[in-house]
RNA sequence: GGGCGCUUAGCUCAGUUGGGAGAGCAUCUGCCUUACAAGCAGGGGGUCACAGGUUCGAGCCCUGUAGUGCCCACCA
């Protein structure tokens, strides 16, 4: 084996080999439930960012860990569209180009946009393969993709007929920059300071003045009432009175409503329904003119008067001027808002009319909800679960519509003759009533329409395909808390919805990766760390071991550039071990061996011990806490202990125990890179090439699950390391150096004991420089210099005479009298308690009395001890 | 305003039905011992935010307080 895993060249070439050798593939088998995942859609103009690195590397663990367990197992990836975000990549090449969208026109802008999918569309995918995604290539969808259109299409035709679907003028949220409506949960709030301006309306035939609070007062261009709370007695007298509206100079009413807070500014409210989604509201409950003032790149329309072509800030101030010249100007008051901003490209959402498509949602969410009450769907964390309550039982209409070329349109047709509204998955083109020519509708659907029907239009629904019918629902959705209201909600209720079954089981939340200092990695901030330079650096398995250590579902990640190479220390060592036991593997001429050591059974029986951990663990997701188990396993357990203790075996090829030390060795490593493969899945392929095991490769290796179960020697061996540690402390607390023998006595009660320890004898050369044993009948006779350990049956005593630090020595003594003393005291105490004898269970209290009368024994040895000790002074 | 988290060693975080506080990194001491200095051996370090309660027993369950973060709502 080479010295060094080269991960830069080989990890590339392992997963080609991999890919090209069909390894992701899935054969289906009826007699067995297959695992199936269906990878979150990147956009096609996304780059690999930690999200995704996170996100895949937790997919491919439970992708990994069932195609091992023979699960007939599918990952199936793919790329989302991305209406806004790709038409703008677009728009700005051919912006470069000196041409813009609609100089191109509809089809030829779409041709254009397909050009630059197929250019590059595919980044996200490569990036993908870099981290390892065991997903089947051969499958990978697009949400633009001939089958995935017909869902959607299927599932609006459906949806209009069912009459969930509806078109209606209403007040949207326009982004002007992007120039087309979004949805209420693609508006992300911003706090701006701002201020508060209080405007005096007067009271027609009256002298009386009214005074409004406003942010907004360039909106009073198409204000068209104002309004107080109808138990306000402040201003009772003027409901159904007129005031004047400056600059427009017009009458208005005042009107009674009760949205307006009597507590908040000067309890007058000046009504915009046009640009204000609670004014909206009130104007539709006083029958109010709706004045719409901008244009849609946001610019004011001829309803602004001279302020016409203006954008929104500049006519503000000129307002605010004139309002201030003028005298309607009462105060100036600094005040924060938060200002709605668009998440794609984060300029200012303005509320606008429009006329666009709505899903209704009410009777969509209730079978939604109840799928997660009754438990068909479940969230792990379960809290996420209360996230989606939340977000369901308030869900309002879902605006679809969306004013761009790139994405599916809408497959609704009017008739320019009749007028009629024809909705239909199939392309027509005349009408069905007068026969007059159709027109479609201009605008395309809300990305996320799709997004939501992924789980099952990846396997050719609406037809029910053999893959449908085999694969769907899908098992586990893996995701970040963050689009659980944009995706999630969204294919639960769709999957209830139209495939009548729930898409998924189960629903692992993970948190958000954050840099070091606990922000959010943003462009802005210029915070991000990059997947692909981590990966270069350290390889994508020193990435994938640090995304999952020590994580716990839900919840937030840091991350650490110290962590990635912890991790990529990590897999050197396994790296070492594996090297170190391939240097005796051509020796290993047997397929079993019999005259197995107490180490190998100790080692065999961790072993199986872990393998049963690991496997509980994954099953509940306990991810963080099977990557702890298993670097445990392998630095301290397989390393720091059986290899130290095999390395006598190993350097003298005549010991009739050679052959089983490189067996056992051999073993232990070809079930821990199995154990290990999800998590770290590229060395792991290429240490197990260089072992001994059945042919074939890792990635469908069969998962380990031998039982071995050696009880006694398990509990000895554990003893004696433990006795090595004690005696190595000794050591250091004297003083000794390794190159300084000691002699031990050791008394053991156990004869099947001592037989195990006799067969131990080594190590205590090998791993603390021990030169002679000696067995005791009884300890009584033990005198001299002397230094006691007691572990479980075992009574070691380390012989001092030549080593001679009696001062070191006495100190010793007394930290352990004081701590033997303190166990003591504590044990007793709790036996004292009656209630705690009397109620807690059997076992432990049995425990508490083994330690009393293990400390007192220990307490007279040490007394002696000290005592012989002290008069030799 | 409504909801959900978090607070455990210097740092980043685990801690799964309540049963003597853990890891990695950092730190200190001693080691180039023929798998590995990306290493080996040993050590130090915590009133589990605070205050009450339930319990024989609480980091864990309940109530409250403080700090901090996120989501939803949007009072102009």
């Amino acid at each position: 084996m080479e010295s060094k895993f080269d991960f830069s060249k080989r990890e590339d070439e392992i997963y080609k080999e991999w890919e090209e050798g069909g390894y992701f593939a899935c054969t289906k088998d009826a007699s067995k439930k297959p695992f199936v995942v269906a990878m979150p859609p990147p956009n096609i103009t996304g780059k690999l960012h930690m999200g995704h690195a996170l996100d895949n590397t937790i997919q491919d663990i439970f992708v990994r860990y069932n195609r091992m367990k023979q699960v007939p197992t599918l990952w199936v990836p793919g790329t989302d569209h991305a209406s806004i975000a790709t038409e703008v990549k677009v728009v700005e090449k051919l912006k470069k180009e000196g041409k813009t969208k609609d100089s191109v026109g509809r089809d030829k802008f779409i041709e254009e946009v397909w050009k630059w999918k197929n250019e590059y569309g595919s980044e996200i995918t490569k990036q993908l393969r870099k981290i390892g995604s065991s997903c089947d290539w051969k499958k990978e969808k697009f949400t633009m993709d001939e089958n995935c259109s017909r869902a959607v299409l299927t599932v609006f035709e459906n949806l209009y007929n069912q009459g969930l679907i509806y078109k209606g003028e209403r007040l949207v949220n326009w982004c002007p920059t992007c120039k087309t409506s979004i949805s209420d949960i693609e508006v992300e709030y911003e706090e701006e300071p701002s201020y508060l301006w209080h405007i005096k309306y007067k009271v027609k035939d009256s002298d009386e003045y009214v005074v409004v609070a406003t942010t907004r007062p360039e909106t009073m261009l198409g204000d068209t009432a104002v309004a107080v709370n109808p138990k306000d007695e402040r201003y009772s007298h003027l409901v159904s009175k007129e005031v004047l509206l400056p600059i427009v100079n017009k009458y208005i009413p005042v009107v009674a409503d009760r949205y307006v807070d009597m507590e908040f500014g000067t309890g007058v409210v000046k009504i915009t329904p046009a640009h204000d989604k609670n004014d909206f509201e009130v104007g539709k409950r006083h029958n109010l003119e709706v004045i719409n003032l901008l244009n849609e790149d946001g610019t004011l329309n001829d309803n602004a008067l001279e302020y016409k072509g203006m954008k929104l800030e500049e006519a503000r101030q000129l307002i605010v001027e004139r309002l201030k010249n003028e005298g309607y100007l009462v105060k100036e008051e600094k005040y924060s808002h938060n200002v709605g901003k668009c998440y794609r490209c984060h300029n200012t959402i303005e509320p606008y009319m429009s006329n666009q498509w709505f899903v209704k949602m009410e009777s969509l969410a209730k079978p939604a909800i109840d799928a997660v009450k009754n438990g068909e769907v479940t969230f792990i964390p379960k809290r996420f679960e209360k996230n989606f309550f939340n977000w369901m039982e308030n869900i309002e209409d879902w605006c679809i519509s969306r004013q761009l070329w790139w994405g599916h349109r809408i497959p609704a047709y009017y008739c320019e003759k009749c007028g009629k509204t024809i909705v239909s998955k199939d392309k027509i083109t005349l009408c069905d009533e007068c026969g007059g020519a159709l027109h479609q509708d201009e605008d395309t659907l809300d990305t996320w329409f799709s997004s939501a029907l992924w789980p099952f239009s990846i396997f050719g629904w609406p037809e029910e395909t053999e893959d449908y019918k085999y694969f769907y629902p899908i098992s586990t959705l893996v995701t970040g808390y963050d689009i659980i209201p944009f995706w999630v909600s969204k294919m639960i209720f769709s999957g209830v919805a139209y495939t009548g079954k729930v898409p998924f089981k189960n629903t692992y939340i993970h948190g958000l990766v954050r840099d070091a200092k606990g922000r959010k990695m943003s462009k802005s901030l210029g915070n991000g760390v990059n997947p692909l330079d981590v990966i270069s650096e350290y390889g994508a398995d020193a990435l994938r071991f640090s995304l999952v250590q020590n994580i716990s579902a839900g919840n937030d990640i840091r991350y650490i550039p110290e962590k990635v190479e912890a991790s990529r220390n990590f897999t050197n060592k396994l790296w070492n071990a594996a090297k170190f036991s391939t240097m005796y593997l051509n020796d290993l001429d047997v397929e079993s061996v019999d005259n197995l050591c107490p180490e190998d059974k100790w080692i065999l029986t961790k072993l199986s011990q872990v393998e049963k951990q690991v496997t509980e663990n994954i099953d509940k997701f306990e991810i963080g806490v099977v990557v702890a188990i298993l670097y445990d396993f392998v630095w301290s357990d397989i390393c720091d202990s059986y290899i130290e203790m095999i390395k006598p075996r190993l350097y003298n090829k005549d010991l009739p125990t050679y052959k089983s030390a490189i067996w056992t060795l051999n073993k232990v490593l070809v079930s821990t890179v199995k154990l290990l493969h999800p998590y770290i899945p590229f060395i792991t392929e290429e240490i197990y090439s260089n072992l001994k095991h059945e042919p074939g490769k890792l990635i469908n290796a069969k998962w380990p699950c031998d039982e071995f179960k050696y009880n006694d020697e398990t509990k000895t061996v554990n003893d004696i390391l433990d006795i090595i540690k004690n005696i190595r402390n000794i050591r250091a607390t004297n003083d000794i150096q390794n190159s300084q023998k000691l002699n031990i006595e050791v008394y053991i009660k156990s004869n099947e004991t001592t037989n195990i320890f006799k067969e131990c004898e080594m190590f205590f050369s090998k791993m603390c420089s021990i030169e002679k044993i000696c067995y005791l009948e009884n300890e009584d006779n033990i005198e001299g210099n002397y230094i006691s350990v007691i572990i479980g049956n075992i009574h070691v005593y380390v012989d001092m005479s030549n080593s001679i630090n009696s001062e070191a020595k006495i100190q010793k003594l007394k930290e352990e009298k004081s701590k033997a003393e303190s166990e003591l005291i504590r044990a007793t105490k709790m036996l004292e308690n009656k209630a705690f004898v009397e109620k807690a269970p059997e076992a432990l209290v049995n425990n508490e009395k083994q330690k009393q009368s293990k400390y007192k024994e220990l307490l007279e040895n040490i007394d002696k001890e000290l005592n012989e000790l002290l008069n030799l002074k």
